[in-house]
RNA sequence: GUGACUGUGGUGAAGUGGUUAACACGGCGGAUUGUGGUUCCGUUAUGCGUGGGUUCGAUCCCCAUCAGUCACCCCA
């Protein structure tokens, strides 16, 4: 169909982008207060870097993958998320070469081959930071800080933080087992999809909806009781430095992250009222992604923001007014004749920065004060056969209802005396 | 990938197996010939997502397909 777009894709009318471009802007004000600097990586990678860095296992990979075979025969990705690629990006344009920590941030669209609802996109767009570089807990803090002021900062409320922490290599797979342990004999009475996620996945499990599977993982061993010494002192850690930031969380042991390169800290930022779709940040840590990608031994931690779910709750909120056009002089030939000084007026306003519109249709004097009202003009300039044989054209404030006609440098001194200042 | 519901003009929508597809908003034109936000009049779908089928005849029945919505799954 040539008429619409492809499944799950979504335009941008301006009416929207202005919305877009508040949102952005936020993320923009709040990165450079925080010291992030943006970072913009290409819309497609090697299908092998997502395959490694995200882990061939994921359903992120098995099944959402935009992929296709370019004309050199290489095999391409659409990204599904931008971590792997800000990774490699970091380590081809060696942006650790000075030691220093890298600060990046980024917003862009994503792609992911999904059943488009509410709240989920096969295009959407993430905004996303990414720390490279330090291991102490502070920065996963900081990370988070980072997401719940941009919340804030937009007027979103009822938000729910949420932390947990899913080990690291040397102590998860033995929470695995711990785990698959105490499960085992429960296995059958799963749900069909936790049967699978057994070996899989077990640690899914805890995260599932099903009440029987919910009630059958109860008493389950959970990771922050497994972790390591190492791991335990980083998550205590990070607590300490929420609870210094005044950041409010909840613990939520069950909190398990979808992507395989996680370690430490996960995070999640739910908006309840969205509906099933209702995480509006996901991140963590991935202390092994960079070495998975080639790299030295590197630590990392990031988030990202669905920006579309950060619409729709500012939509549940309210906090999108309708928006208004402003047109503060709108040009009025009423003659064909008249439309060439018409033309020459609006040149003049806007050279002089002042933003001012005309019809281009030949409609009626009546349709053209409409269009001046539609558009919220403060003045109307009119062209009629006598300002055209007076070299003067008639200026109406809209807000007041008069007018008068004046040479054309009259006019526009006065417009540009109370508009441009 | 699975399931449920939906698909009529710019928008919100009514509607029936059979000549001209209600109504409202919006748009456009007009109401002593050059003026808005109120009022009044007129006008505004070659057509009921698309493609098949049933029928003498379908927008209304059936099938397929596409799309939308919501849920599962997964995640931002």
């Amino acid at each position: 169909m040539l008429t619409s777009g492809p499944r799950g894709t979504h335009d941008i009318t301006p009416n929207e982008a202005k919305n877009w471009l508040r949102i952005e802007a936020a993320a923009r004000t709040i990165c450079s207060l925080y010291h992030y600097g943006e970072i913009r990586t290409p819309i497609f990678e090697h299908t092998e870097l997502f395959l490694r860095g995200i882990g061939e296992t994921t359903d992120v990979v098995q099944k959402e993958m935009y992929t296709f075979t370019d004309r050199g025969g290489r095999s391409v990705t659409l990204r599904p998320e931008n971590t792997a690629a800000v990774v490699r990006s970091y380590l081809e344009q060696k942006l650790g070469a000075d030691g220093q920590t890298a600060k990046l941030f980024y917003i862009g669209p994503m792609f992911r081959y999904d059943r488009p609802q509410a709240g989920r996109l096969r295009q959407f767009h993430q905004f996303g930071i990414e720390a490279i570089g330090p291991t102490g807990p502070s920065v996963d803090a900081e990370i988070i800080a980072v997401a719940v002021r941009y919340f804030e900062s937009l007027g979103l409320s009822s938000l729910k933080l949420m932390i947990n922490s899913v080990g690291c290599p040397k102590c998860r797979p033995q929470y695995r087992v711990v785990l698959q342990d105490f499960l085992r004999d429960k296995q059958p009475d799963l749900c069909h999809d936790c049967q699978s996620r057994f070996e899989r996945n077990p640690m899914r499990i805890l995260d599932c909806k099903e009440e029987k599977c919910n009630r059958l993982s109860a008493d389950a061993p959970q990771m922050v009781d497994c972790l390591c010494e190492e791991c335990a002192a980083h998550f205590s850690g990070l607590q300490q430095f929420l609870q210094a930031a005044g950041i409010e969380y909840t613990l939520n042991p069950r909190l398990v992250r979808g992507l395989d390169y996680y370690t430490k800290t996960a995070f999640e930022i739910q908006y309840p009222l969205l509906g099933a779709q209702s995480a509006v940040c996901g991140g963590g840590r991935y202390d092994g992604l960079i070495e998975e990608c080639g790299g030295p031994a590197t630590p990392g931690i990031g988030f990202a923001i669905g920006m579309e779910r950060v619409l729709l709750a500012m939509e549940k909120q309210q906090l999108l007014p309708p928006a208004q056009d402003e047109v503060p002089v709108w040009v009025i030939p009423m003659a064909p004749e008249a439309t060439l000084p018409a033309f020459g007026l609006l040149n003049q306003l806007r050279g002089l920065g002042i933003c001012a519109d005309m019809d281009h249709s030949g409609r009626s004097m009546k349709s053209q004060m409409k269009q001046a009202n539609r558009v919220n003009a403060k003045y109307v300039a009119i062209f009629g056969e006598t300002e055209l044989q007076t070299n003067q054209v008639t200026l109406k404030n809209m807000t007041i209802g008069e007018q008068t006609m004046l040479p054309l440098a009259t006019a526009l001194n006065q417009l540009k005396q109370e508009l441009n200042g």
